[in-house]
RNA sequence: GGAGAGAUGGCUGAGUGGUCGAAAGCAACGGUUUGCUAAAUCGUCGUACGUGUCACAGCGUACCGCGGGUUCGAAUCCCGCUCUCUCCGCCA
């Protein structure tokens, strides 16, 4: 959400900064300027009748004292009316605060000034790569075969337990997947400082909203539903990442500044509906309603986020590193990134079968924009209270990891060797080939 | 799932339908004092929004878990909800 007294000061530089992302979102800045003056119109009108009716009420109180009955009960005429007066003004009042509030939550974050302008993905500045595309004595096998060959994943049957998009990890594949999260956050914990936390996998309606998931894009969230009658278990949503817990966790709080910084680092499932994506990219696990993911996030003094967000992209840097994995970090564009963010960079890693790069990590600085949809503050030394900046970063995302791990790693003899971070976990340097 | 108890300012904890934004204590902050890691003493000490100011101040409104209701007036009475605690049952 964004200051309501920015938007008063400076609406010209608000819609500009807006218009960048491509959105048709200055009728709403229009509107909110109208529903926000109007509203404090009508408020100052209200908050001078309930003086009143205080003052009034007092006296009241004053007379029934010194029993002067008749003269109270012919004061309360005055008050009556005033009541009657202020519930309508209250009326209207709350439904211009309601809808203000409606269309705050709706409008996108400011892209940060060091953000590339731009529409669409082609826009992307690629900004680094790491490492570089290997040649094979061979042709490079795609996951779908290697896993299949290799039995890591039973697609079919993974379709059948819960439909297309829902992956049923077998034998090695199960336990490369497992050794990976360990891996990730052994990687995250010991090294880089994060604390780990293990969150609730289903949240709140609030928390979808204060991350900025909700309102947009409630059609790609799974609701949790109590029977067949399809009522909705108290409006629980199952977690399209480890951001939305997570990063609430201090939601409503007043953190002091030596809380500051406050890392985590959390491994969950994540749940997507990709509710208009069916039949794009679908095949294999590139695109699935559930994956895993290793999540961190940062609240930070405001001052520090941007220095933060070099560093947690750093992090998540680290993992393809150390699996040897060929990447390049981009700059999303402002027309490409996401809802809540100010700036992203976006790791791809590149996988030889499917010849192409794959974002296995978005990380995102949202500014104060999550902090102040969820009410964290922090106190200051100085005794200020400020918005923190929120920062997430996939560290990182499995199913897409593990197909670029496989196929990176896949050798002649049909065997995936496996890279020497990841033997401890996996306690095997390669995963043999049934026919091998 | 059943029964009961509770939710008040950073914390502990009072609170009669009407000067209650809320006693008291602790903590915190500022000052004074005492020949020494501390004590005594005085004072300050909630938040949000609106208004106002260069900025303070000031003024106003709201807030005693959340949402409704009764009333001229609600922390206080009524209803619904949420959460916490205790006991019982059930269960990984």
């Amino acid at each position: 959400m964004l200051d309501i007294k920015r938007i008063r000061e400076e609406p010209e530089r608000v819609r500009e900064r807006l218009a960048t992302r491509g959105g048709d979102d200055g009728e709403k800045v229009e509107e909110i300027l109208h529903c926000d003056s109007e509203w404090r119109r009508l408020v100052t009108e209200v908050e001078r009748l309930k003086s009143q009716r205080n003052r009034v009420s007092k006296e009241i109180g004053a007379l029934m004292g010194q029993g002067k009955g008749e003269e109270a009960e012919a004061r309360k005429e005055e008050t009556r009316a005033l009541g009657e007066q202020i519930g309508v003004l209250d009326g209207q009042v709350g439904k211009l605060k309601e809808r203000a509030r409606e269309l705050m939550l709706s409008l996108p974050n400011l892209p940060h000034e060091s953000v590339t302008v731009g529409a669409t993905e082609a826009d992307n500045p690629t900004l680094r790569e790491w490492g570089q595309k290997r040649d094979y004595p061979f042709e490079p096998e795609g996951h779908v075969g290697l896993c299949e060959r290799l039995q890591l994943i039973d697609f079919v049957r993974g379709a059948k337990l819960s439909g297309s998009g829902f992956l049923l990890y077998t034998g090695w594949g199960a336990r490369l997947e497992r050794a990976l999260t360990q891996f990730l956050l052994d990687l995250h914990t010991g090294e880089h400082g994060y604390t780990e936390v293990s969150p609730p996998f289903v949240v709140s309606r609030d928390c979808m909203e204060g991350v900025g998931q909700f309102p947009k894009f409630v059609d790609q969230a799974y609701a949790v539903q109590e029977g067949e009658d399809g009522s909705t278990l108290g409006s629980l949503y199952l977690i399209p990442t480890a951001e939305a817990p997570v990063a609430n966790i201090h939601r409503g709080e007043m953190l002091a500044h030596a809380d500051l910084p406050i890392r985590y680092c959390a491994y969950s499932p994540c749940f997507r509906a990709e509710a208009g994506a069916a039949g794009v990219g679908t095949r294999g696990m590139i695109r699935v309603h559930q994956f895993d993911k290793v999540e961190l996030i940062k609240v930070v003094d405001p001052e520090q986020g941007y220095e933060a967000l070099e560093r947690l992209v750093a992090h998540a840097e680290t993992v393809l590193q150390q699996l040897d994995l060929h990447y390049r970090v981009i700059l999303l564009c402002t027309g490409d990134m996401g809802f809540g963010s100010a700036k992203t960079y976006d790791i791809e890693v590149w996988a030889p079968g499917q010849k192409d790069y794959l974002e296995v990590s978005s990380c995102s600085n949202c500014e104060d924009f999550q902090a102040r949809r969820m009410g964290l503050r922090v106190k200051m030394t100085d005794g200020k209270k400020v918005y923190p900046h929120i920062l997430n970063g996939s560290g990182t995302a499995l199913a897409r990891l593990f197909v670029a791990l496989i196929e990176t790693h896949q050798q002649k003899d049909g065997s995936i060797a496996i890279p020497e971070p990841l033997r401890p976990y996996l306690k095997a340097d390669r995963i043999p080939s049934p026919e091998g």
